[in-house]
DNA sequence: CTGAAAGCGCTTACAG
DNA sequence: CTGAAAGCGCTTACAG
C-alpha cells in the first residue's frame, strides 16, 4: 500500500504538501496539485482510514438502530434503505454500524451504543410522534440526521418528504375527477408520517367540503392483507355507502385493495379509484399492477444520499438549521384512477 | 476519553505495561494486572480502535457481499443473520461492511471491495456448488470463513451443518414409522446445501430400498407458495400414487404443504406426514403450526458466533484446517409425523 | 516482570 | 505556497 510518504519521496515534496494537495486545500498550487494527484493515481495510493481517524479524532463510524419487527415488508423496506445508505456513507468514508433492538425504551439502545462504541453520529429512522430520541441526543451534543421528521419545526437535521402534500395531492386528483367519498388506509399511527398524512387528508377533504366518517379512515401494517381486509369490508357496503376511491399508504396495501375489488366483481377504475403512496420498494412495480397504479412517488432509497451528505456536513460543523430538507413527492397518474361513477357523486352524510 | 497514558500516570506505570496488562500478556504480574484493570474500569477506559488498527496494521473491518434477491423470505433470513453476525463481530472489535451485488460474476464484487476498502477478511454466505469465490480469495491470500461449505473437503475455514444428515435423519424417522413413499421439496439446486440434502435423501431412500420417481423430488424458492403448489399437485394424485410423507426444505414450504393438505381434506399426520428443516427464522414457530411441525432444527443465527470466532482466529494466524466445523442438526419430533396410513405401505414402482 | 523508544500513516498549527 | 515538527493513541521489538 502506497503512503503519503511514498508520494512525497517520488515527487520531492513534503508529506504535508501532499496531504494538502490531496485534500483540496486551496493554498496548493494547481500544477503541484495535479502532479500529486497523478502520482497518487500512479502509485495506487489509498488513504489509511485508521491513520486519518486517529489524526482527526473522528471514528468514522456512524450508528443506526433498528427495531426488529414481525412484519416482513418492513424488513424489505429496511433492507433496501440499509444497503443504499451503507453505500452512500461508504462513498464519504463513513462506516455504518447497525444495532438491533427489541426493547421498549426508545433511547436506551442509543445510550448503550454511545458508551460502547466511538461514534461520530447517528442516522435516525422511523420517527414517531413525540419521539424522545432527538432530545436525548441533542442534550448530549451527539450529531445525527433523521430520516423523516418527528416534530413540526425540528431543531435538528432531517430529510423527508412532505407527507401532508402526499394526501393533499392525492385527494386533489380524486376531487378533480368528481370523487366525494374517499377513504384512507393509513400507516400505523405511532409513526409521524402517518399523522401527517392523516392531517393532510382531513384538511384536503374539509377543503373540498367532504366530511369523512371515522370508519373510513383506518390503518394497519403496510401489507397486502391490511389492504384486502379493509377494502373488503368497505366495498361490501356493510360499513355504509361504499367509497368510490381509496387512498393507500403503500403499494402492497393497494395490491390488497385491488384484490378485494376483483373478488367483489368491481372494476378499477370504473367502479373504484385507487391511489397509493409509492416508496419504490424493490420488486414492487406499481406500473405493472393491473390496472397500473396511480401513485405519489418518492423512493425511500433516494433519501440515502441526502442523508449521508447532510450527516457529513453536520459532522463538519454545519448547523442543523441549514440541514433540513423536505421533498415533495411526485404525482404519477396511471390507470387506477378515473371519473367518479355516475350517481355516486354525493359525499357521505355525517350524522 | 481516558487513554492508556491516563492509566499509566494514575498508576505510575509505563503505557507499555498498561497495554500488556489489558491485552492479557502472560508476563504481567497478577497484582499489576488487576490494579490496571481496576484503574481502567474506574477511568472508563475504552481503547481507541483507530489507534489500535494503525499500530497493528489491521483495518478491523471484514466484508460480506450479499446478492439481492426478489424473494422476500430470503431477505428475512438474511436480515436475521446479518444482525446477529454484526453483533458477534462487534463483540470481537470487528466491523462488518456490507455490499450488495446484483451482477452475474460471483467474484467481481469481491475484487471491487478488496481494492476499494482495506479489509482484513470476508464472511462468505450462500455457498454454491462449484463456487469460485474460495479459490479466488485463497489465491490472493485473503482470509475468509464460509457459512456452509461449497466443497466436500474444503481447504478453507467454514462453519455449517451436516446437510446430508438432515435428510438421512428425516428419512430415518419416517421409515421407522413405516413410510415408503416419501417426497422431497428441496432448496434451489444452485446452492450447495440443496445438493447435499438431495444426496442424503437419495442415499437414505436407497438404503431403505425405496426408489423415488423423479417427479417426487422437486425444488423451488423457500416459500409457502412453493410448498403449496407442489403438494397440491402431488397429493391430488395426478403425478402418480400420492406420497405419504413430504420432506420440506424450510418451514414456510411446510406451511404451504399443510395448507394444500387442508384444501384437499387430508389430515396431518393421519393421511400425510410432514417434516421440515427449521432454520429458526424469526416470526416462524414450527411448534405453533397446526399440527405442530416435526423438524430438523439448526438456527441459522447460531452460526454467527462460531463464524465470528473462527474469523478472528483465522486473522490471528490459525490455519484453515483447524477452522472447520460441521454441526449436526437436532431432530425434534412433534405432531406432524405419524405412522404410515394402513394400506399405503408400498413403495413407488419405478418402471 | 517492566520501561524507554520507535513506529503505524495521517493532519495541522506554526514558521517562513 | 511549502516544509519541519508535533501529535493522535496505540503496539511491540529491544533492553534490562
Amino acid at each position: 500500500m502506497a503512503t503519503l510518504k511514498d508520494i512525497s519521496v517520488e515527487l520531492g515534496l513534503s508529506v504535508a504538501t501532499v496531504s494538502r494537495a490531496l485534500n483540496g486545500f486551496p493554498e496548493v498550487g494547481a500544477k503541484t496539485r495535479s502532479r500529486v494527484q497523478d502520482a497518487a493515481a500512479r502509485l495506487g495510493y489509498r488513504p489509511n482510514r485508521s491513520a486519518q481517524r486517529l489524526a482527526t479524532g473522528r471514528s468514522g463510524v456512524v450508528g443506526m438502530i433498528v427495531k426488529l419487527r414481525a412484519d416482513m415488508s418492513a424488513d424489505q423496506t429496511f433492507f433496501d434503505v440499509l444497503t443504499t445508505l451503507t453505500a452512500e456513507l461508504a462513498a464519504r468514508d463513513l462506516d455504518l454500524v447497525l444495532s438491533v433492538d427489541q426493547g421498549d425504551d426508545p433511547v436506551a439502545p442509543y445510550a448503550r451504543m454511545l458508551e460502547r462504541d466511538l461514534l461520530d453520529g447517528f442516522v435516525l429512522n422511523a420517527p414517531a410522534t413525540g419521539d424522545p430520541r432527538p432530545g436525548f441526543l441533542m442534550a448530549r451534543g451527539v450529531p445525527f440526521v433523521m430520516h423523516g421528521q418527528a416534530d413540526p419545526a425540528p431543531g435538528y437535521a432531517f430529510f423527508g418528504i412532505d407527507n401532508t402534500a402526499v394526501s393533499v395531492d392525492s385527494v386533489g386528483l380524486l376531487a378533480s375527477l368528481g370523487h366525494a367519498r374517499i377513504a384512507l388506509i393509513n400507516g400505523e399511527p405511532r409513526f409521524a408520517f402517518a399523522a401527517e398524512r392523516e392531517a393532510g387528508f382531513r384538511a384536503a377533504m374539509t377543503a373540498e367540503a367532504r366530511a369523512v366518517p371515522a370508519a373510513f379512515i383506518a390503518d394497519g401494517p403496510p401489507t397486502e392483507s391490511t389492504g384486502y381486509t379493509l377494502a373488503l369490508s368497505w366495498l361490501s357496503g356493510r360499513a355504509g355507502p361504499r367509497p368510490t376511491a381509496i387512498l393507500c399508504a403503500t403499494t402492497p396495501v393497494a395490491a390488497g385493495v385491488l384484490r378485494a375489488a376483483r373478488d367483489l366483481g368491481l372494476s378499477v377504475p370504473r367502479d373504484l379509484s385507487v391511489v397509493a403512496h409509492d416508496d419504490a420498494l424493490p420488486n414492487i412495480r406499481p406500473a405493472h399492477f393491473n390496472p397500473a397504479l396511480t401513485v405519489t412517488h418518492a423512493p425511500l432509497r433516494d433519501a440515502c444520499a441526502p442523508l449521508a451528505e447532510m450527516l457529513i456536513d453536520h459532522l463538519n460543523g454545519a448547523p442543523a438549521a441549514r440541514l433540513q430538507t423536505v421533498k415533495r413527492a411526485g404525482l404519477i397518474v396511471r390507470a387506477s384512477t378515473g371519473p367518479v361513477p355516475k350517481g355516486e357523486e354525493h359525499p357521505w352524510q355525517i350524522p
